[in-house]
DNA sequence: CGTCGACATGTCGAAGTTGGAATATCGCTG
DNA sequence: CAGCGATATTCCAACTTCGACATGTCGACG
C-alpha cells in the first residue's frame, strides 16, 4: 500500500527512472521499505495512469524519466499528514519466541544468541551508513532520523536478546521444563 | 508465510478450534503476528490437507477441534531451529520520516509528537498486559519475553521520537528549509 | 415460540507481493 | 565487428492478505 507513496516521495525530490529508483531503494530507502523491480515499474505505470506522475523524458534503452505532478504532491502531503501509519504487528522473530518452550533449553538459548548477534551485526551495518548518509540536503537530514531509529532499536534488541538468553539459562538451571513440578519454596 | 507456523505453534500447546485460535490471536499472539478469520480457517484447512494437523473432535455448531500431528511438530521444530526469520524491513512510520522534508517544520514536528504519544500509549498498554500474562506455563514464560521486547522497543521509540522532534525544531530555528541559503558562519 | 447474541465456519474478489523470465539497447574492449 | 556487462523495461504466474459477505447453530430470555 505504501509503496505508492515511497515512489511519490522519491520523485518529489527529483525526477528519475524506474531503474534510478531501484538503486535508491537498494542503498537507502530499502532499509525502511523494500521493493522489487516488478513492483516499482508496475507502480510507476499506475501512477502515470492516475496522473500523479508524468513522463518528462525518454532516453536510451527505452528509459523513461518520471516527475511528480501537482496532483501527486497533494496526495503525498495528504498521506504524510492525514493517514495514520499502518502499525500491523508482524514480527517473525517474536513469533518464534512465543514458541521457544517447544525447544530444548540449549536450542532456545542458541536461538537468542543468534538474535543478539544479528542485532549487533545490523547495528554495525547502520553505523557504517552514518558516514555515507551525511549531507545537508533534506533527504539526508531525514534519512539520518530514520537511521538513528535503527541504531537505537538494534541496540535495544541486542540488549533484550542477551537478557532473554539469560532468562532461559536461569529457568533451565532451576529445573523447569516440566511444568507440573512444583517450584520448591525458597528459604 | 509464518501464519502457518503461528497456528501450528498454538496447536502444539493444546488442541483448539479456529474460533479458539482467533481468540488467542486477539488477546496475545496478535501483538506479534495478526491474523484475520479468513486466514485462520483457510490455514487450518490447508494444514489438515497436508496432514500436519487433524480433526480430533466435532462439537456443536460444526465446531471442529484440531490437534497437531507428529508431522506438524517436526515442521514446527524445523522452522524454529533452521529457518532464518524473515527480516524484510517494512516500517510505515519510518517511510514517512524519510519524506518529512516535504512538510512545513511545524507539520513535521507535529508528526513526531504524535509518534511519541503513540509509542508511550502502546508502552502503557503492554505494561497493563504484564499483570495479565503472568503464569508459570511455558506459553506465559515465553510470551513474557516477547512482552519485554515490546516494552523496551516502545520505550526506545518514544525517546527517539522526542529526540527527532527536537532535531526538527532546532533545524527550523536555524533557518533551514531553504537548502540553497548558505548557512551563516558562526562567530 | 420467537428472536437475539454469541458461537463457528466458510467463500469471494480486490489488492498487494514475490521471484523469475523475456527482451532489448548501449558502450567498451579485444 | 563480436561479445560482454551494465542499463532498462515489461510480463507473468503463484501466493498472501484483507474485508466483506453468507451461512448456520445453540442457549437464554421473555
Amino acid at each position: 500500500m505504501s509503496l505508492r507513496h515511497a515512489v511519490l516521495g522519491l520523485l518529489a525530490d527529483c525526477p528519475a527512472s524506474g531503474y534510478d529508483l531501484l538503486k535508491t531503494f537498494a542503498i537507502s530507502l530499502g532499509n525502511v521499505w523494500s521493493a522489487t523491480q516488478s513492483q516499482v515499474y508496475a507502480e510507476l505505470a499506475r501512477l502515470a495512469d492516475s496522473g500523479q506522475v508524468t513522463v518528462t523524458a525518454e532516453g536510451a534503452r527505452g528509459r523513461k524519466e518520471y516527475a511528480i505532478t501537482e496532483s501527486g504532491r497533494a496526495e503525498l502531503h495528504r498521506w504524510l499528514t492525514e493517514v495514520e501509519p499502518n502499525r500491523t504487528p508482524r514480527n517473525d522473530t517474536l513469533l518464534r519466541v512465543f514458541f521457544l518452550g517447544l525447544l530444548e533449553p540449549d536450542e532456545a538459548q542458541a536461538f537468542m544468541r543468534r538474535e543478539a548477534e544479528t542485532a549487533a551485526a545490523h547495528h554495525e551495518e547502520l553505523s557504517a551508513l552514518t558516514a555515507v548518509a551525511s549531507g545537508p540536503d533534506s533527504f539526508s537530514v531525514h534519512g539520518r532520523l530514520a537511521l538513528e531509529w535503527g541504531l537505537r532499536v538494534t541496540a535495544a534488541q541486542r540488549e533484550w536478546a542477551l537478557w532473554a538468553q539469560k532468562q532461559i539459562i536461569d529457568r533451565a538451571a532451576s529445573g523447569v521444563g516440566d511444568p507440573d513440578t512444583p517450584v520448591p519454596a525458597p528459604g
